[in-house]
DNA sequence: AAAATTAGTTGACAAAAGCAACTAATTTTA
DNA sequence: TAAAATTAGTTGCTTTTGTCAACTAATTTT
């Protein structure tokens, strides 16, 4: 049994007793869960036959019929034959229907409100972005890619929580020792020492304001720019991130009217040479090392930007 | 109506759809998802009284019962007249009843399984982290002392993070600009430059395995140990783990043989200084300065180790 | 054009849940 | 400390919820 099953388990325990759904009156209305379902579905499509509702709902259509039957009486539905088929009705919610709904989702809009009182606003954001992100690994089985957005401003915790993303991926993925994310860390402070606004830029790609990837451009002399600290967290590649921080990073060096730029990287990164080779830069340079554990290639990439 | 009310009753509709437990039998079993509830509810707390269980569960106590003298009958459940309170009786499960509840856990982690195989395993680790932040924020952020580990070997990621964690708790607490977490790059630098196993330490409390405290010694000469980057995360402050930290960091300096242990901090940082003097340190220079856009007083406190 | 399928209804019934009255033990109160 | 109130659990009775199968009438397939 592996611990992430079981770690699922757990939160579905505590969920289903959050969810306080398995109560037979809902919301203290004198409707079940069943019924409220019912009248929330034919809300959402506007208008529905039966059968499309045991389908979507999976009840037996005798029990729907019942209900709704009931529903009729009580005036919350209106069933109009259906011109296609006769033996199908099309269903709507009537004026009375749309206003139970109403209140009913107000005071359930009101029980949320109670439970998240608590919660300041980023709080509140780092609720409902978790939300999305169990949904979205649940049901796309993959992460969307407009949950992805994206900055270029510098705020407190950015840089560290880069080099962190070094160390931490490096590590996973190439066993490189700590001594790989020192010399991260050095570098973050010379480029930091010489950081001008003008010249220089570093994106972020953000996942649940969690930075998942990143790039930067650095300036050098004789017109040269240097891209530096490409780098993706595995979970988030093959969505387009790597492709897009790219190409801001170079339209950026145009903008800037940089000649070249140039970038330092090693044999081991395939992933990010494929992305590089996408832009255009070209193989420079190339020199074999034995660094931080490791024997590999230094090489050196160029795109040119001007003819 | 806020939007995040309404994301989240969309997460909750999703959730409940997700959880496929709204329909009569469980899991394909003969019994349904109240009977299982209650089972589980009885193999958690091993040994139970009929009357906790319908606190726990909300259930009438009738149904309880009836539903009892079944698994009674059935053989799933022990029946053992309470000592100290003649009307009561203690539950627990058979072993048949355990061996139920053992192939339906094996059923339920299956289809959770099912559904996350297309996952890869960051995947599987953010949708948990995900689950756990839900969970977190949606109870009152109670976080259990139990939960939290505490490790002093340094691994990749662990600097960075810290450097993060300095930027980003200074950044919102303070409103510390961008340049504090460039010192404290540089600081950190020039700790991994001089580290030494023997003589330097950093420890780390952690919570899901995320890094949410840290406190360091860094050997000085003639002698003296300086203690660094002492650091809460808010939300985990009142737990114990600060002085958790500055006692490790302190029976440190001792095993070690320092003669004194120094600190720099601020005037501003009113919890650690009460911290501080709570362990023994005491005030020695104090001096006003400007920096990171603040006006404040950098302070010395010493703690003498040897008479 | 006959056969099979489908949308919806209805009768019969079973399972799930709730309510109230009851017993026997325990706790509170005066 | 004895009477009153409360509590743990059981049982009878009822309602609510859900299932199954037979049925009608319309539609689709063969």
């Amino acid at each position: 049994m592996s611990t992430t099953t079981s770690k699922i388990r757990s939160f579905n325990r505590f969920y289903t007793a959050h969810l306080d759904i398995l109560s037979q009156h809902y919301l203290d209305s004198e409707y079940s869960l069943t019924e409220i379902r019912i009248l929330y579905e034919i809300s959402e499509s506007k208008i529905i036959t039966a059968q499309k509702i045991t389908e979507i709902l999976n009840l037996d259509k005798g029990y729907l019929s019942r209900i709704l039957k009931r529903f009729l009486k009580e005036n919350l539905i209106v069933k109009v034959a259906s011109a296609e088929d006769k033996r199908a009705f099309n269903i709507k919610l009537s004026d009375t229907g749309n206003e139970l709904l109403s209140i009913l989702n107000t005071k359930s809009e009101n029980k949320i409100e109670g439970k998240i009182e608590k919660l300041n606003t980023s709080e509140k954001e780092i609720l409902v972005d978790s939300m999305n992100t169990v949904r979205n690994l649940l049901t796309e089985n993959k992460i969307a890619r407009e949950d992805i957005t994206y900055r270029h401003e510098i705020t407190p915790g950015d840089v560290g929580y880069i080099i962190y993303l070094h160390g931490a991926i490096y590590g996973k993925e190439y066993h490189f020792s700590s001594d790989f994310e020192k010399y991260v860390i050095k570098t973050f402070y010379d480029f930091l020492e010489k950081y001008s606004p003008e010249k220089d830029r570093i994106w972020m790609a953000e996942h649940n304001n969690k930075i998942v990837g990143c790039v930067a451009i650095v300036h050098q002399p004789d017109g040269e720019a240097q891209l530096r600290w490409f780098l993706l967290d595995p979970a988030f590649r093959g969505l387009g991130i790597g492709k897009r921080l790219l190409t801001d990073a170079v339209d950026f060096c145009k903008e800037k009217n940089f000649k070249n730029v140039f970038l330092l990287t090693t044999s081991m990164q395939d992933k990010a040479l494929q992305m590089y080779k996408m832009i255009g830069f070209k193989l420079t340079q190339s020199e074999k090392v034995e660094e931080w554990g490791k024997t590999f290639y230094e090489e050196r990439y160029d795109l040119k930007l001007s003819k």
